[in-house]
DNA sequence: CGTTTCTTTGAATCCGGTCAAGGTCCGTGG
DNA sequence: CCACGGACCTTGACCGGATTCAAAGAAACG
């Protein structure tokens, strides 16, 4: 089981919790500590409150596949099997909220609520899965990553846009390499689509341009 | 709306129907005919009886994604919102059961049934589309299409596999190009994996080769 | 049997990967 | 406060796998 540092039962004034009712479970993790593991047993719905997670999936020879990232609000960790077919991490430090799914079922007038939230996770899941595969298969690398730097300033909003995951990350999100991602972003800087602040956080100078090269 | 050549009431003998009570509609496409565009609202659920079908998405310059293969017995259909992110169309002639998602408030006794019937095709959806979304980012061009064979090969029981599609679908599924699909095919054979009779049917001639191949 | 469409194969090209070196950022400890 | 070390990021040169372009071959169809 995935490491736990802290845990604390919720209290009412903390809205975004409301949705899991009496059963969710406040977690705390540090940045690059595991959340929960590949073949590990998938009962488990979390909910971030604070911070940003990535779940990825091993290949025996090394190669790495990531899933997706979560920003607060965003839900995890619904899998269409028993067990989870990724992993989870912590980005950041980071607050998730945690719900037992077969708790469904002992929680009353609840159970709606909470049946209808994991209906809403899993299809938003699906949906944000398929758009990645065509991004997968059908886009070039400059496309890939413009593609990327577009939805994390639409996800995580404000002036300064930050990247809470490392190149490699975003490599592994894309189907590239991290010299391929460094370059593409050294290039759409260059061309004047985006402007870096350090590595780490960015602003889109040019969203016209910046939609342009993304293609839907 | 799709063409929608014939239609006719379900007959109780037929028993994969049943699982759609008195609302399933079973209707017949013609091979290469569209069962449901892109942006159309996703309404219905289907299940394949006969034949099989493929889902896909345009790009505006004509670059195309598959997003599935379906045979007889899978469901398909399912999207995350109101309307489909993908069209479907016949692969082959085919007969596909329908029935309408809105129509479970209607159907007393058989709802629940219903219900589960489409939160399972949702969550094996999402889970084969995870699996795309793997080999689509992590596997070299042979891996893909050795992936392919094997899926295929699974899904399609027989001493001898029939591919219903083109070398341009499986290009458009693999995210590769005809050219290099119809390479790696032929690789496969002269080394002994596969063999083709005439390129639309194959057999594994040697199925360990062929799953070590395929990296998991 | 001729036409069209699909598939295979070859040669040249190019995009992204690999290898290697250098730079930046940051935390730690002298 | 600065020096050192390590992790992460960027850049360049070269390489290789997949695409592109082109043509020939096979299969489907009227």
């Amino acid at each position: 089981m995935a490491a736990q540092t802290q845990m604390e039962t919720i209290t009412p004034r903390m809205t975004a919790m409301d949705v899991f009712g009496p059963i969710g479970v406040l977690m705390h993790f540090a940045a690059g500590e595991e959340i929960y593991a590949q073949e590990e047993p998938a009962d488990l719905l979390y909910q971030v409150i604070e911070g940003s997670v990535r779940t990825s999936r091993l290949l025996t020879d090394g190669r790495r596949q990531i899933g997706n990232f979560y920003y607060p609000d965003d839900f995890f960790g619904v899998e269409p099997g028993d067990d989870h077919r990724f992993s989870a991490e912590a980005l950041s430090d980071c607050t998730i909220l945690v719900a037992r799914r077969s708790a469904v079922r002992h929680c009353g007038e609840e159970r709606g609520r909470l049946e209808e939230l994991i209906w809403a996770a899993t299809t938003h899941e699906l949906a944000r899965t398929q758009e990645h595969l065509f991004m997968l298969g059908r886009k070039s690398a400059c496309e890939k990553v413009a593609c990327f730097l577009m939805i994390t300033a639409d996800r995580v909003r404000g002036e300064l846009t930050t990247l809470t995951m490392s190149r490699q990350d975003m490599a592994d999100y894309l189907g590239l390499t991290i010299e391929t991602v460094s370059r593409m972003l050294s290039q759409l800087q260059s061309s004047g689509v985006v402007e870096f602040c350090g590595c780490r956080s960015f602003r889109v100078t040019h969203p016209l341009r910046l939609a342009r090269l993304v293609t839907a």
